[in-house]
RNA sequence: GCGAGCUUAGCUCAGCUGGUUAGAGCACCAGAUUGUGGCUCUGGGGGUCACGGGUUCGAAUCCCGUAGCUCGCCCCA
């Protein structure tokens, strides 16, 4: 038996309703925000992530499947789709048709890291960004499109986390101070924590080391670090969320993972995940477009959601969406019927009535049972007696009653019971 | 990259401190029911006990190794 490559599953029709359920719901609220679809390809340029993304970061250093094309390209599957977005909207000069953009994205992304819960080495991601405006009303649309969603998809319990990470110098001065601060116990940090002390000091924040925590505790916090811009963006957006009715809980260690982001940062966890928590996050990026080499700034915000965890939480929410089924099962004695068969299940078709009929030459009796087990709401027999008088016996597999009618007679009465 | 746990029928699992033909429920197939599903009853098929080695008179059971899965750490959706 050969299986998939770890951290791979295959969805079976079984679990693909929730599924459709999920993507329906995100297309719904997208459309109502007045976000487009944008589709991209699965891979890249490696430089368009590790230009993006950061060098520092564990997705770019360790995280990415990376490899040579038979040109010698370097090409990465794609392990997220801000950076993929902002390299099309450059590439395609979207934004000469329109200084503002709304775009949404929805498909499957790769990262090498070891599976568990809510971990997958392929996974997908839904994620919307806003491209153009550098207003704190645009990160409480963007966000409110978040929660919409959420709201939609049912999922009730959950908490929103915000932060601001400044802008760039805001930034810089903070890692700065924070460093200072840090380096005077860096002996009481944890392992990983002096390491990140050199590499990416703001994670440091997000450690769940107890007894970095401990030294976090006390650590300056970004706020008090602000510049003026960088401070009224945030009180702005504060403000903006609560006249939104939009909670939120202040979380000033709240880092995220990818370089790109300042100002606005956010994260959407669920108590129902276990250790992976964080469904959905994102922030502004108000730097990337100028990274990527673009002619200005452009300032934009976005989010992703992960589309398995949020299923994981909908189905521990004991969430079951209704399978969809055929509805007419044809059941016949004799294979020289099956021309008959055909007839039926054509003119039945045509009538977009989905059905089905026993394909392994099986006894009448098993064909029911096939007929019950698939959940259809009508059989239609197919034996000796309607053959020679021309009719079909329509059994009603919910009450169990049955009828014999003239061909098409019973055809219609079956279109006209299911409409 | 690091740590822990798990692996027995298609699925969920039982199998006590090693003891003879390895079990149950569900699922599947057939019959009871001469063209007719669900409920019930009866019967049936299906297992290299993950793989490889070791200890032992004897291993699903104990030991070692390998693989896979799961859950954590790291990181993130």
């Amino acid at each position: 038996m050969i299986n998939s490559v770890r951290g791979t599953k295959d969805i079976l029709p079984e679990e693909l309703p929730i599924w459709y359920f999920v993507e329906s719901t995100l297309r719904k609220v997208s459309q109502l925000y007045g976000f487009r679809e944008i589709r991209l390809p699965i891979f890249e340029k490696t430089e368009v992530f590790q230009r993006s993304i950061g060098e520092a970061t564990d997705i770019v250093n360790k995280e990415m499947y990376t490899f040579l094309d038979r040109g010698g390209e370097s090409i990465t599957l794609r392990p997220e789709l801000t950076a993929s977005v902002v390299r099309s909207v450059i590439m395609n000069n979207l934004l000469a048709e329109s200084p503002l953009l709304r775009l949404w994205y929805y498909g499957p992304l790769f990262r090498y890291e070891r599976p568990q819960k809510g971990r997958l080495r392929q996974f997908h991601q839904y994620g919307a960004e806003l491209i153009g405006s550098n207003n704190p009303e645009a990160d409480v649309e963007t966000i409110s499109l978040a929660i919409e969603i959420i709201k939609r998809l049912g999922i009730n319990e959950f908490s929103l986390l915000l932060n601001s990470l400044g802008n760039q110098k805001s930034r810089q001065r903070y890692k700065q101070i924070l460093v200072d601060y840090l380096k005077g116990q860096a002996q009481n940090l944890s392992k990983e924590s002096q390491e990140r002390l050199n590499r990416n000091p703001l994670r440091i924040l997000d450690s769940k080391d107890p007894q970095d925590i401990e030294i976090i505790k006390n650590s300056p916090l970004i706020h008090d670090y602000l510049d003026e811009e960088s401070r009224e963006h945030y009180v702005k957006t504060k403000e903006l969320l609560d006249s939104c009715n939009i909670k939120y809980i202040e979380t000033p260690n709240l880092v995220r993972g990818l370089d790109y982001y300042s100002h606005t940062v956010f994260e959407f966890q669920s108590p129902y995940l276990g250790a992976q928590d964080s469904f959905g996050g994102g922030g502004r990026y108000n730097e990337l477009f100028s990274q990527f080499g673009y002619k200005n700034d452009v300032p934009a915000i976005g989010f992703a959601l992960g589309i398995e965890r949020i299923i994981l939480i909908l189905q521990s929410q004991g969430f079951k969406p209704q399978r969809e089924n055929p509805k007419v099962y044809i059941a016949y004695n004799k294979p020289e019927y099956l021309t008959k068969v055909f007839e039926v299940s054509r003119i039945l078709r045509q009538n977009e009535i989905p059905t089905i009929f026993d394909l392994q030459k099986r006894s009448l009796k098993a064909q029911l049972k096939e007929a019950n087990k698939s959940g259809v709401i009508f059989a239609i027999i197919i034996g000796d007696d309607e053959v020679a008088n021309e009719t079909l016996s329509i059994k009603n597999m919910i009450d169990g009653t049955q009828v014999s009618h003239p061909f098409s007679i019973a055809i219609d009465y079956i279109i006209n019971s299911l409409k």
